[in-house]
DNA sequence: CCGATACATCGATGCCTGTCAATAGGAGTT
DNA sequence: AACTCCTATTGACAGGCATCGATGTATCGG
């Protein structure tokens, strides 16, 4: 099964709303706060920013600078794909990540008018 | 002791290179991590647009619409502050909590340009 | 078909965090 | 001083999360 996309099913609205417009719903407070809870973490971010400012980035071109084991670093990319952050295309056996610019400029918006 | 500050004292420079620029340093990421982990609870989330929705908050305004306990909500207004986002100043027997937009605009220009 | 490679999943472990009841601290009021 | 109100801290508990070794799954080359 060659060029299959892993991508994030769920919904992706993340209310654009600045935090500074007006009070988060309880529901839209868990959305917003899963994407950020999956910026939290020193390793993911590192992982994002490898990818973010690469073009495509091949997952065993991450364990390197990383210095996390596989599993570890499937975890991170796994996480950052359910918060829709980053997209995996698997080509032969390596798979090729990118970043979703649109998702982090979803989550700046919030932050920020 | 009335109109005392409390407000983050540590280093509040936060490497505000987009994550799409180049790769975060190890400590640079820690650092930002900081940040995006105060964010990434909804209580915290929707404690942070009550008060950056208005201009000045009251502790006691917010056990209500958050839903609570005063521990809790104090809990959470230590760790918002501990990550630059709020400050609040002592008047009397209340505290009033405030936003810091700046620090909001650098964790949000740290993901998009 | 068989071995090698790349990635995902599982299970276990140790640490971190959200929550609240109870208690302490601090500031105004009487 | 004594009392009351608001907030911070402590202690304890439950749930979540990062990490890695072991194992499973899929793909390519010989």
């Amino acid at each position: 099964m060659s060029g299959r996309r892993l991508e994030v099913v769920d919904d992706d609205a993340l209310s654009c709303t600045p935090l500074s417009r007006e009070a988060l719903s309880e529901h839209e407070a868990v959305d917003v706060a899963r994407v950020f809870a999956a910026l939290s973490d020193p390793v993911r971010l590192r992982l994002l920013s490898l990818v973010a400012s690469g073009d495509e980035v091949c997952s065993c071109d991450l364990e390197g600078p990383l210095g996390k084991s596989q599993p570890t670093v499937s975890h991170h990319t796994r996480v950052l794909v359910e918060a829709g952050l980053i997209q995996g295309e698997r080509r032969g056996r390596w798979v090729w990540w990118r970043a979703v610019p649109e998702r982090l400029a979803q989550a700046a918006a919030i932050l920020a008018p």
